[in-house]
DNA sequence: ACTCAGGATTTGAACGATCAAACTTTTGAA
DNA sequence: TTCAAAAGTTTGATCGTTCAAATCCTGAGT
């Protein structure tokens, strides 16, 4: 056979019509068992699968999702978008929907290629990520009744629970909180945290977090409050260089909790170069790096983002479009849950005991180590 | 108008025929100005764009390539599938091809995938990663006569100069000999190699290309080459445990690089773990970590290996599939030369004078730090 | 035996584009 | 002026599927 089976090479096979071999495929319910068996028969035999094109040209729709890879190699915590794709073109896969990928430098080009995917039936549905506070993205796709689902809750004017848009997010309160009650369970009694300035609505729901916590738990004065709210941007130099001189400053903090994980790793680095490399730290995203070094974190279980980000734009179970009118009330959007992940950290100054190392045959040869480089 | 603008209805409002509108699309050379003019207007007008489906279903091929986005998130260097993908996208986009995804666990899944993909004339042609020795993939594939390029060279059985599949890789061998002689450049005149246990190509290659550099350039014996060569699986702590060793061992070590960035933080931190926070350090893979860290490192140019990739499938122009045979000789395979990129680290345990910090309102405020935490 | 409802199956049309061939107009040379 | 070739445009068929309507079959009720 030169070109792929059609639904007709099967129909022939199997001595029945195309349309009940349409119906075996789409509405088993219909057809007489004894028919459908012999048509499944003959599916097998020829490998036959539809021909997707063919059947998105009838059907009026492209079972595809679009998402943008942005060049945001964002520093440590890049491979979260990574991580959310993988998630999303699993759980897409499981309703039959594939996952379409393109690139745009700035909003206006993002929007520009939405609109050639869209006028192109290319693509049914959006996800958007990275939004940000007066997107123009967003509105764009309210007013011309794209479908779409932003994985950001839309932090500007319109009320959170009655949004304009479908939208799925991590709730970084409560992982700040639930990240800051660890440590203070643990024993600290003086927790800091080290945040971004607060333009990004992420980063003050976060500090918002590690506040309730601290409120909750701790007897810390407003104060002191103010002092152990740092505010960098996020990288690693500058939040060494903060967590330096807060610690410098203040003896007596036992904790820190940080609204990413390059801030975090910032903060070992700093807490290791002055001496103090037991401060227990947690960071935000659990990234690859932060695994790879030992660092506690709040996972964002991109997962259930995923999942809820289908689940929005499609419903519980199939794979159709649900009308925007019926998607209602408080099923709009989702707020997911993250958790906490604690790993124990590897001391960046002081190699205790190198445990079992796998050097091989050229490697000079493990041998203990115990020198505190203090 | 409820549904999208087709060909017909750029036709009516051209005054002419469907088969000139795609005439002006597809071969304007043939149209008549006045009359191609007269089209253009209405398409614009129109904001026609041709349906993607129907004309792939005509056609009879998709013009979509289909990746595997594995969950390996193999520590640092992790994103460097998101930046291939990243520069595939982008390339693809220039050519009017797709990049869609999808997920397997093992290879045997990736197979079935990479079948229904096909038999549902959804994709054309396919990229793989991450391949190996002997691997199943590419045997089937070939079988199959499924189009489809590697990013990586086939280390196994087939002549490099004539294997049975396209490929694009990475010269490991050039980029690590580059570092290491830029190194003896700066003035080291004992460059250490940490590399993986030799079952791996891709390690050997790097491996080599220090090797290549040292001989060339300095006269270090063989048992002095062995004794500087060290294998270790691909973690921090083991990387950090092993270069404690050698540099203990071996007090005039004055320069060290690394088959990954992975590797390379593992010696960063070992360096300053044992006072020789000054030691030069080169990884591979330009990671964002690495970026964050200051750590100079080999850049893999993934756009050029996209480029290569897209090339070799589809040819140096257009968006059609070459024919596997039409691909003559050496046009079957890119070998793409990486580049150094060289930083100014920042020293993991001295963070000398604290250059200008960005902490803000409730940040203690920076000050000098020039202890020496040896 | 005859009709009718209902289920099971088949047939013709449509989705929106391109290809191949037919048709019409223009061009240029005799 | 005439005609053939070239250039420009249109028409009918097709890609592989699903929808809508038509047809065929089966068994129950009169």
């Amino acid at each position: 056979m030169d070109r792929l089976p059609t639904i007709e090479d099967v129909a022939r096979a199997a001595q029945v019509s195309r349309q009940t071999v349409s119906n075996v495929l789409n509405t088993p319910a219909i057809v007489k068992p004894e028919t459908r068996k012999r048509v499944e028969v003959a599916i097998r035999k020829l490998a036959y699968r539809p021909h997707a094109s063919a059947r998105r040209l009838r059907m009026r729709k492209s079972s595809t999702i679009a998402i943008r890879l942005d060049p945001m190699t964002n520093g440590i915590s890049g491979a979260l978008l990574d991580r959310f794709l993988h998630a999303l073109t699993e759980q897409a896969d499981a309703r039959g929907i594939r996952i379409l990928l393109f690139t745009a430098a700035d909003p206006a080009a993002e929007i520009e290629q939405i609109r050639k995917l869209r006028a192109g039936a290319d693509v049914d549905a959006f996800v958007l990520t990275a939004t940000f506070h007066g997107d123009p993205r967003t509105e764009w796709l309210v007013e011309n009744d794209v479908p779409f689902v932003t994985f950001g809750r839309p932090w500007g004017a319109n009320d959170m629970n009655n949004p304009k848009h479908l939208w799925v997010d991590v709730d970084g309160f409560a992982g700040m909180r639930e990240a800051a009650i660890h440590l203070i369970d643990q024993g600290s009694s003086r927790v800091g945290f080290v945040g971004w300035p607060s333009l990004s609505g992420t980063g003050d729901d976060r500090r918002r977090g590690w506040q309730a916590a601290v409120e909750e738990r701790l007897s810390t004065s407003d104060d002191d409050l103010a002092a152990l709210n740092l505010s960098v941007e996020d990288r690693l130099e500058d939040a060494r260089d903060a967590v330096v001189a807060l610690l410098e400053s203040d003896e007596r903090i036992d904790g820190l909790v940080c609204a990413s994980d390059t801030l975090a790793l910032g903060a070992m680095i700093a807490a290791a170069s002055v001496g103090r490399s037991d401060l227990p730290i947690i960071g935000f995203d659990n990234s690859p790096v932060g695994q790879a070094i030992g660092l506690s974190s709040v996972d964002q279980t991109l997962d259930e983002v995923a999942r809820g980000a289908l689940e929005l734009l499609l419903g519980e179970t199939g794979g159709d479009l649900v009308h925007r009118d019926a998607a209602a009330g408080d099923t709009r959007h989702r707020l997911i849950t993250p958790h906490l992940v604690i790993r124990q950290p590897l001391r960046l100054l002081a190699p205790d005991a190198a445990s079992t190392p796998t050097a091989t045959k050229s490697a000079v040869g493990n041998h203990k180590n115990g020198k505190e480089t203090q």
